[in-house]
DNA sequence: AGAATAGTGTCTGTCAGACATTATTAA
DNA sequence: TTAATAATGTCTGACAGACACTATTCT
């Protein structure tokens, strides 16, 4: 075969969709968007949309990201900014994902911080936190019951799942779990962000252990809270170090 | 914005390409082809080609695999058969990635055992392994120096740094390093995939007992070998374990 | 007082790094 | 014999899991 020739290439339609999680009331929460039009028309679906002629695939993602939710994804250099972590996923390009055409999606994995309300791109009520434990049940038990306990739409309900399985391994050997976690945190909520991620519940003696030994991994603020009650605790930023070495060891392997 | 309106979106090609690597004589080495024709004609560069209208990207890559190299991607389920390790890597969509149009590529990674010669899909000549860490030393080094010294064309580069580390890390956690290996090998063999990947020397006793104690890592094989000299040694297969916990330690981290 | 959370310390088993020693082949 | 590789064993330090104990707040 003959490569690249301009003249002989099928035409693809090419998207982002975005796997947005955060942490809410102890939950791994993921954004969702109803659909408004067919195919899949009411059911809800990640947030995503067309990558643009002038634009790569970061940009894109990171367009759409402002658009649905305000956040501003920040370069994973610098220190900190208001911004979410993002980094790209993987590629779905099943020649049947979409009943209409071919679309290849590339999708993005958001991680953010607790954010007060979901912000709809166009129309506002369609936009919403939905609980990944929850999103993934439904995505086994086939078809719809009654009202929201459908499926996600498309193929959308595997690649929320690759993105909860990038985000339970990553925050294993890097940082990443401070980008849950408002500038300002104590151990106890950078241990309830892991206990929520991992659905597991972590010693809350040996994590502090471990996250307070790290070098570069937590910088002291300064200040202490009380926001959970009990003792005041203190407050920390996160450090420079991106990699976690020896990393967090999730239990019952 | 409107998503997914079908009649107003900007028509991309899509491409997979490959970067396949394989263990020669100590080194990791990757297959590289020569560009016959514009833009970086004569210049090496990954292996890849359109997605056709049919199939997915899974069976894209395994088709150019096919066709330049012979080897057949095996399931990563099934336990052997002589297939490659095939996985997606990340994919690449600079607008100007490539000077002619918009193209969208999704890189996969193949993990390959020693392959006698490569074969090139149409024209016989124009593939080679090649060094890894030559490749990479030239791409900082900058423009075209004598003859076959010139960086990879379009990103290629930085499509194989990101192939290699995706392996470098990933034979940390997983038995991904016995695809690099023949059906039957030696701990010693095996050692030495580590050893060319990493590019460091691991302690041989300390290796052994790290392999052979981790529980369905390793099943012997039955016979004994002296390919390499010396005192003869067993023979093993992959076993089905694929996640190696505790994982194996890259030295000087 | 009692409950809740934060923070420090101790003991123990696992395991990686360093290195000694023996076994078995080829040249 | 010498060199090379394979295989097993020993010692030690780092560290995770388990858990006791103290500190500081709110109700």
């Amino acid at each position: 075969m003959s490569p690249y020739d301009p003249s002989a290439f099928p035409p693809f339609a090419v998207t982002v969709d975005l796997v947005v999680l955060t942490v809410r009331r102890h939950a791994l929460c993921a954004l969702v968007v109803r659909r408004g039009e067919p195919p899949f028309q009411g059911r809800w679906a990640l947030p995503g949309g067309f990558v643009r002629d002038d634009e790569d695939l970061a940009g894109a993602a990171g367009r759409e990201l402002a658009e649905e939710t305000g956040l501003s994804a920040h370069d994973p250099a610098l220190p900190t900014g208001n911004g979410a972590h993002l980094e790209q996923l993987a590629t779905y390009g099943d020649p049947r994902r979409d009943p209409r055409m071919r679309v290849v999606s590339v999708a993005h994995l958001v991680l953010a911080p607790d954010l007060p309300a979901p912000r709809a791109g166009g129309d506002a009520n369609s936009a919403r936190w939905a609980s990944v434990e929850e999103l993934l049940a439904m995505r086994d038990a086939g078809g719809a019951e009654e009202g929201e306990q459908a499926p996600l739409a498309f193929d959308h309900a595997t690649i929320l799942a690759d993105g909860v399985e990038r985000a339970r391994s990553k925050i294993e050997y890097s940082s990443l779990a401070t980008a849950f976690c408002p500038p300002e945190f104590t151990v106890g909520e950078l241990r309830r962000v892991y206990e929520a991620v991992w659905g597991v519940a972590l010693d809350p003696r040996n994590f502090h252990r471990k996250v307070t030994g790290t070098p570069g991994f937590l910088v002291p603020a300064g200040g202490t809270t009380t926001r959970q009650g009990g003792r005041p605790a203190q407050l920390f930023r996160a450090g420079g170090a991106t990699l976690l070495n020896p990393p967090m060891l999730r239990p019952e392997v």
